[in-house]
DNA sequence: TTAATATTTGGTACGCGTTCTATATTATTA
DNA sequence: TAATAATATAGAACGCGTACCAAATATTAA
């Protein structure tokens, strides 16, 4: 189809830069003020535009609260690779990867908030929870560690998938209820790598 | 210490009923509109009251969302109970319960984000998932299923609380990150299950 | 240049949760 | 009845997410 006259679409690139100018001064903002003091409007203001224009590269907050995520699983991978520094033994380096990601999510309440209930409850729609290969990676980092523990076993997908959900329900839990009295994260994070350890 | 003059202290009834009242006609809203259509000042001018006196009730709008909780709870537990109705065998109770259990909130991705993602994001402070006893239920009978399957079992609570944090954990992926391929719902259950299974 | 089209902007608007203040209402004791 | 203290109310205000719209602006093909 030939082109006809008008301005062009933006191009990917100008598209890119603009969000990830907004995701950025977002960054700025929850890391000095936190979540709360993110705003659309704020957002538009300090970046020098007009709510509306946000609009137009953004489907909406949430899809702005995204570009936080990145920042906070490279804040909690760094967590973990920090603890792990000292730790050897394969076995004991899954472990201690499994309760340091846990411990992070405790220790960081609103992080967690942010990543994994950031859904408005009054959206009937389920929001996407998109990530591309660099976020997923801090995810999949337990399928190397289950790999070296278990080099044999036939499923690893399974068992990292297993273990990931299961990391992060005792984390929502301890987060959301902190009146029941659980039983301690270590422990329980023990018991769900016992159903991976074949 | 002796009365003094003046209205005295609503009554534990008085303030029950009041929060009942309206606890009831927000169910009624949401079943019949959906969460987004439960709002403070539409309830304050269905029930009758002015919008500051839920505030003098109520801690927040998250407080009264609390009352739905137990709705779907119930709502929840009826639908494990029939599925549980021609299953015999106890260890093949607690896993059909199991599944039962996560395929509900995957079947209901609205339910899942009230009971479980309803802290609001701005706020920094982790408010609590209080429930009282007939809540709590709902989730402890997992405790039952478990005892059935392993009478000899030390640890129940121990296994009741990583198997509800594990299930509710693997909703949460997969309410929360659809797109992701993760391995389907019922292998992970079951692996779960391995975990509790010595 | 002109016409066409994409994008941005500003303004207005709705309903929301929440807070504040000032005023009224109520139920009790003195 | 009068004073008093608990409670309820109305009203305004703030900032929010989001939607709509008309006007302005930018960028291209003809």
């Amino acid at each position: 189809m030939a082109r006809t006259a008008g301005r062009p679409t933006r191009s990917k690139a100008e598209i890119q830069e603009f969000r990830s100018k907004i995701g950025k001064h977002a960054l700025e903002i929850y890391r000095v003020e936190g979540f709360g003091a993110v705003s659309i409007r704020r957002l538009a203001k300090e970046v020098g535009c007009a709510p509306m224009t946000i609009y137009a590269h953004f489907e909406g907050k949430t899809d702005i609260l995204r570009f936080l995520w990145a920042d906070v699983l490279r804040d909690m991978s760094h967590d973990i690779e920090k603890k792990l520094k000292s730790v050897v033994d394969a076995r004991e380096r899954l472990r201690a990867a499994a309760q340091a990601f846990v411990d992070y999510w405790i220790d960081h309440p609103d992080h967690f908030r942010l990543v994994f209930m950031s859904n408005d409850v009054t959206r009937a729609d389920v929001s996407a929870f998109i990530m591309d290969e660099d976020t997923l990676a801090h995810f999949l980092m337990f399928s190397g560690f289950i790999r070296e523990v278990h080099p044999e076993e036939h499923d690893v997908k399974m068992s990292t998938d297993t273990l990931i959900s299961g990391l992060i329900g005792i984390a929502l839990c301890m987060n959301t209820m902190p009146d029941y009295p659980w039983a301690d994260a270590a422990s329980m994070t023990n018991q769900l790598l016992s159903s991976i350890s074949t």
